[in-house]
DNA sequence: GCCAACGTTGGC
DNA sequence: GCCAACGTTGGC
Protein backbone atom coordinates (compact mmCIF):
# COMPACT_ATOMS: atom_id res chain seq x y z
CA UNK A 1 0.00 0.00 0.00
CA UNK A 2 1.59 3.42 -0.90
CA UNK A 3 0.26 6.32 0.19
CA UNK A 4 -1.55 8.42 -2.14
CA UNK A 5 0.75 11.39 -3.40
CA UNK A 6 -2.09 13.89 -3.71
CA UNK A 7 -4.39 13.05 -0.46
CA UNK A 8 -3.47 16.26 1.21
CA UNK A 9 -3.45 18.41 -1.78
CA UNK A 10 -5.62 21.78 -1.97
CA UNK A 11 -8.96 21.47 -3.34
CA UNK A 12 -9.85 24.47 -4.84
CA UNK A 13 -7.69 26.23 -7.47
CA UNK A 14 -7.97 30.09 -9.61
CA UNK A 15 -7.39 29.21 -12.77
CA UNK A 16 -6.94 32.54 -15.07
CA UNK A 17 -8.39 32.76 -18.89
CA UNK A 18 -8.21 35.26 -21.10
CA UNK A 19 -11.74 35.95 -21.99
CA UNK A 20 -11.15 36.38 -25.89
CA UNK A 21 -9.33 32.99 -25.59
CA UNK A 22 -12.13 31.20 -23.51
CA UNK A 23 -14.61 33.24 -21.18
CA UNK A 24 -16.44 31.61 -18.89
CA UNK A 25 -19.33 31.74 -21.23
CA UNK A 26 -17.44 29.71 -23.98
CA UNK A 27 -16.63 27.21 -21.62
CA UNK A 28 -20.21 26.43 -20.80
CA UNK A 29 -21.16 26.28 -24.24
CA UNK A 30 -18.93 23.94 -24.87
CA UNK A 31 -19.68 20.40 -25.33
CA UNK A 32 -20.05 18.99 -21.96
CA UNK A 33 -19.30 22.44 -20.76
CA UNK A 34 -16.02 21.10 -20.84
CA UNK A 35 -12.60 22.61 -21.94
CA UNK A 36 -8.83 21.32 -22.47
CA UNK A 37 -6.84 23.56 -20.41
CA UNK A 38 -4.54 24.40 -23.25
CA UNK A 39 -0.98 26.60 -23.13
CA UNK A 40 -0.11 26.36 -19.95
CA UNK A 41 3.97 26.86 -20.44
CA UNK A 42 5.16 27.73 -16.62
CA UNK A 43 6.44 24.69 -15.18
CA UNK A 44 4.34 25.59 -11.78
CA UNK A 45 1.34 25.57 -13.43
CA UNK A 46 2.04 22.26 -14.74
CA UNK A 47 3.44 20.99 -11.27
CA UNK A 48 0.40 21.98 -10.46
CA UNK A 49 -2.14 20.29 -12.85
CA UNK A 50 -0.01 17.15 -12.69
CA UNK A 51 0.94 16.87 -8.77
CA UNK A 52 -1.85 18.22 -6.91
CA UNK A 53 -4.86 18.72 -8.92
CA UNK A 54 -7.46 16.25 -9.10
CA UNK A 55 -10.52 15.36 -10.51
CA UNK A 56 -13.27 17.14 -8.80
CA UNK A 57 -11.07 19.81 -6.86
CA UNK A 58 -13.36 23.20 -7.46
CA UNK A 59 -11.85 26.31 -9.97
CA UNK A 60 -12.48 29.71 -9.71
CA UNK A 61 -12.77 30.82 -13.41
CA UNK A 62 -10.60 33.99 -13.40
CA UNK A 63 -10.97 35.94 -16.58
CA UNK A 64 -7.46 37.73 -17.06
CA UNK A 65 -5.58 40.46 -19.58
CA UNK A 66 -9.17 42.46 -20.20
CA UNK A 67 -11.18 45.48 -19.21
CA UNK A 68 -12.40 44.13 -16.35
CA UNK A 69 -10.31 41.36 -14.91
CA UNK A 70 -12.07 39.13 -11.55
CA UNK A 71 -13.49 36.16 -10.93
CA UNK A 72 -15.99 35.22 -13.52
CA UNK A 73 -17.45 31.49 -12.81
CA UNK A 74 -16.59 28.24 -10.92
CA UNK A 75 -15.68 25.35 -12.63
CA UNK A 76 -14.26 21.65 -11.67
CA UNK A 77 -11.26 19.51 -12.61
CA UNK A 78 -12.51 17.06 -14.80
CA UNK A 79 -10.06 14.44 -15.40
CA UNK A 80 -6.25 14.00 -15.04
CA UNK A 81 -3.74 15.40 -16.95
CA UNK A 82 -2.37 14.59 -20.71
CA UNK A 83 -0.07 16.40 -23.13
CA UNK A 84 -0.88 19.20 -24.67
CA UNK A 85 -1.03 18.79 -27.99
CA UNK A 86 -0.37 22.14 -29.28
CA UNK A 87 2.93 22.08 -27.95
CA UNK A 88 3.70 20.01 -31.32
CA UNK A 89 2.09 21.74 -33.50
CA UNK A 90 4.40 24.48 -35.25
CA UNK A 91 1.70 26.68 -36.28
CA UNK A 92 0.35 27.37 -32.50
CA UNK A 93 0.83 29.79 -30.82
CA UNK A 94 1.59 27.39 -28.11
CA UNK A 95 4.75 25.56 -30.12
CA UNK A 96 7.77 24.22 -28.32
CA UNK A 97 10.24 23.01 -29.95
CA UNK A 98 12.30 21.59 -27.82
CA UNK A 99 9.10 19.50 -26.50
CA UNK A 100 8.43 15.99 -28.46
CA UNK A 101 5.64 14.01 -28.62
CA UNK A 102 8.08 11.19 -27.11
CA UNK A 103 8.37 13.40 -24.32
CA UNK A 104 6.34 15.86 -23.90
CA UNK A 105 7.00 18.80 -21.77
CA UNK A 106 3.82 20.57 -21.21
CA UNK A 107 0.45 18.97 -20.20
CA UNK A 108 -3.31 20.40 -19.70
CA UNK A 109 -5.99 18.88 -18.13
CA UNK A 110 -10.07 19.37 -18.44
CA UNK A 111 -11.81 22.05 -16.44
CA UNK A 112 -15.58 21.50 -16.90
CA UNK A 113 -18.08 25.12 -15.98
CA UNK A 114 -20.40 24.81 -13.61
CA UNK A 115 -22.10 28.18 -13.79
CA UNK A 116 -21.38 31.74 -14.48
CA UNK A 117 -21.13 34.24 -11.25
CA UNK A 118 -21.59 37.79 -11.07
CA UNK A 119 -18.66 39.34 -11.81
CA UNK A 120 -16.16 39.82 -9.01
CA UNK A 121 -14.08 42.24 -9.51
CA UNK A 122 -10.33 41.97 -9.00
CA UNK A 123 -10.64 45.32 -7.06
CA UNK A 124 -13.60 43.53 -5.04
CA UNK A 125 -11.16 41.01 -4.05
CA UNK A 126 -8.25 43.42 -3.02
CA UNK A 127 -11.07 45.38 -0.37
CA UNK A 128 -11.79 42.07 1.61
CA UNK A 129 -9.48 41.45 4.67
CA UNK A 130 -9.56 37.57 4.53
CA UNK A 131 -8.18 37.43 0.70
CA UNK A 132 -5.33 39.14 1.08
CA UNK A 133 -2.99 36.18 1.40
CA UNK A 134 -4.41 35.08 -2.18
CA UNK A 135 -2.34 34.53 -4.56
CA UNK A 136 -3.47 36.15 -7.65
CA UNK A 137 -3.54 39.43 -5.50
CA UNK A 138 0.01 39.45 -4.78
CA UNK A 139 2.23 42.31 -6.45
CA UNK A 140 4.10 40.96 -9.37
CA UNK A 141 1.74 37.83 -9.00
CA UNK A 142 2.24 36.15 -12.96
CA UNK A 143 1.09 32.47 -12.32
CA UNK A 144 -2.17 31.59 -14.26
CA UNK A 145 -3.20 28.54 -11.34
CA UNK A 146 -2.52 28.96 -7.83
CA UNK A 147 -4.22 26.97 -4.70
CA UNK A 148 -6.47 28.44 -3.21
CA UNK A 149 -7.61 28.22 0.68
CA UNK A 150 -10.67 26.33 1.66
CA UNK A 151 -11.60 29.57 3.95
CA UNK A 152 -10.73 31.93 1.03
CA UNK A 153 -12.86 29.43 -1.03
CA UNK A 154 -15.76 30.14 1.13
CA UNK A 155 -15.66 34.01 1.49
CA UNK A 156 -15.45 34.17 -2.24
CA UNK A 157 -18.86 31.79 -2.36
CA UNK A 158 -20.23 33.90 0.30
CA UNK A 159 -19.47 37.39 -1.63
CA UNK A 160 -21.23 35.83 -4.75
CA UNK A 161 -24.09 34.67 -2.81
CA UNK A 162 -24.60 37.76 -0.87
CA UNK A 163 -25.24 39.63 -4.38
CA UNK A 164 -25.59 38.01 -7.46
C1' DG B 1 0.55 51.67 -24.64
C1' DC B 2 3.23 51.66 -20.39
C1' DC B 3 5.91 49.36 -17.33
C1' DA B 4 6.89 46.55 -13.04
C1' DA B 5 7.71 42.04 -12.01
C1' DC B 6 8.87 37.67 -13.11
C1' DG B 7 10.76 33.35 -15.58
C1' DT B 8 13.95 31.67 -18.93
C1' DT B 9 18.04 31.67 -21.62
C1' DG B 10 22.70 31.46 -22.54
C1' DG B 11 27.50 33.29 -22.24
C1' DC B 12 31.11 32.90 -19.29
C1' DG C 1 26.51 28.18 -11.10
C1' DC C 2 26.17 33.15 -11.72
C1' DC C 3 23.73 36.78 -13.60
C1' DA C 4 22.65 40.11 -17.39
C1' DA C 5 19.67 40.30 -21.14
C1' DC C 6 15.56 39.26 -22.96
C1' DG C 7 10.63 37.99 -23.54
C1' DT C 8 6.18 37.61 -21.34
C1' DT C 9 2.44 38.62 -18.19
C1' DG C 10 -1.12 41.39 -16.89
C1' DG C 11 -2.99 45.38 -14.32
C1' DC C 12 -3.60 49.99 -15.11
Amino acid sequence: MHPNPKAHAPRYWLMKSEPDECSIDDALAAPGQTVPWTGVRNYQARNFMRDAMQVGDGVLFYHSSCPEPGIAGIARVASGVRPDSTQFDPASPYFDAKSSPGKPRWLLLDVQALRKTRLLTLAELRQHPHLAAMRVLQRGNRLSITPVEPGEWAVIGALLQAQS
